[in-house]
DNA sequence: TCAAAAGTGTTGCCACTACACCCATGA
DNA sequence: TCATGGGTGTAGTGGCAACACTTTTGA
């Protein structure tokens, strides 16, 4: 059944985005080539897509061989395909992104050798990067931009259990702009997808604040509404 | 410089999903098909990218070639890759959308003989369609809702002179629910990118209606704020 | 007791909604 | 003169922005 197709040497790949926040920072995640071409550059984790798997499914199996992540849920945003983008022959790549929870318990480990390191990078200091890269990490910062304004996907940037402050912090750091106190909680408490765990803040040396949980069963309610901040 | 790729059998194609308003209908352009495989079945427009033209380019080429189209300005919205999709090998394709004018200027024909003929079909009556065109139709139709609530692209289907009442037709439709008439100019008129022409409908047995025209240089600065319908 | 962040209400403004009647035109 | 769509204003409501002080805690 199978003919003959009139391209045979085009190819195609998919770079991650990976956003976290750590220390009052929003970072991405980067790793570092161990191949020709841009060997020993800094680069978003990716790479080419196997001939029996899905997109989705090569963006989690990828993801997973450079940085040992797992269980991660990515969406696409973007195709990137100017014909010099890659210097050994015709790839386009298919763009994911994702915001995730930074933690000690996630270990970086890359278990393909074909990055040596991979490592999380404020997105303020970020160093040259392989191919595209800059336009496709530029494209996806503006990406998230856009979704935390009209939906409310912060959380997935914090541990488990944070405060309000905390969570004002990272769409303060995202929009790039200061945002009021007030207004903010007044806004995100009406939403009722914050749970709250009637437990405080420890180990800090002032006022401990409340702690708070997302609530995925209201979540579900309020998707597809849209929001804006 | 060139090494060889691991991956040589897989390649990628554009679909084109372009959106035309006629007579109070939304519409999609379709083909029909005179290849296998799908052979006579109706399709989104599209075909393989070649080596060396950059996706958009592509886009713009392979419309051309199937129904005589040209200066149309499309937007990548999502690339589709599913393993089976493509009954000849693993083909992923980039989608693209446009709105345009329909008129009588723009006679569709196809350039090259890989379609048969090209027609504007109602939206609400589709053809079963060949390859995951539908998917992508769906897709296709998802993105235009969404983003004709946050900038005021509808005029792009619209004859360069329009009434208020086809402009909130073209909303209408695309919304899928009913408008408030003088809400929705009020609010239309408050953007300040229409101009007035000074000029009414003609040939119409009842009160002729004021023709307006989009004013680009104004357009510019609303762009990037958000609207909502 | 000081430093640092937590937590809390009110007011004015603007944008949105709902709603009904007269006007102009050609047949 | 009738049928058809064109065109207009207002009042009520709800969400948003602006704004400052008191509370709690550990050092």
């Amino acid at each position: 059944m199978k003919e003959v197709l009139p391209q045979l040497t085009s190819t195609f790949s998919i770079d991650c985005v990976l956003f976290g926040f750590d220390e009052g920072e929003l970072k991405v995640l980067l790793i570092e080539r161990n191949e020709e071409p841009f060997k020993d550059w800094w680069a978003l984790p990716g790479y080419l897509v196997n001939e029996n798997e899905s997109l989705d499914q090569s963006a989690a199996r990828i993801l997973h061989e450079l940085t040992g992540i797992e269980n991660v849920y990515m969406e696409q945003f973007y195709t990137f395909g100017d014909v010099g983008r890659h210097p050994q022959g015709r790839i386009i790549s298919v763009a994911y992104y994702a915001m995730l929870r930074l933690g000690g318990d996630k270990a970086l480990k890359p278990i393909s050798n074909y990055a040596k390191q991979a490592h999380w990078i404020n997105v303020k200091e970020l160093p040259p990067l392989a191919f595209d890269h800059q336009k496709i990490f530029d494209q996806g910062l503006e990406k998230i931009k856009r979704r935390i304004k009209h939906q409310p996907i912060a959380f997935e940037l914090l541990p488990e259990k944070f405060t309000l402050t905390q969570l004002q912090n990272v769409y303060e750091v995202i929009l790039g702009k200061k945002l009021d106190k007030r207004n903010f909680r007044k806004k995100m408490l009406s939403f009722n997808v914050l749970k709250d765990l009637n437990e405080k803040q420890k180990g800090v040396s002032f006022r401990a604040a409340t702690l708070y949980r997302f609530d995925k069963r209201k979540y579900g309610k309020l998707f597809g509404k849209e929001i804006s901040f």
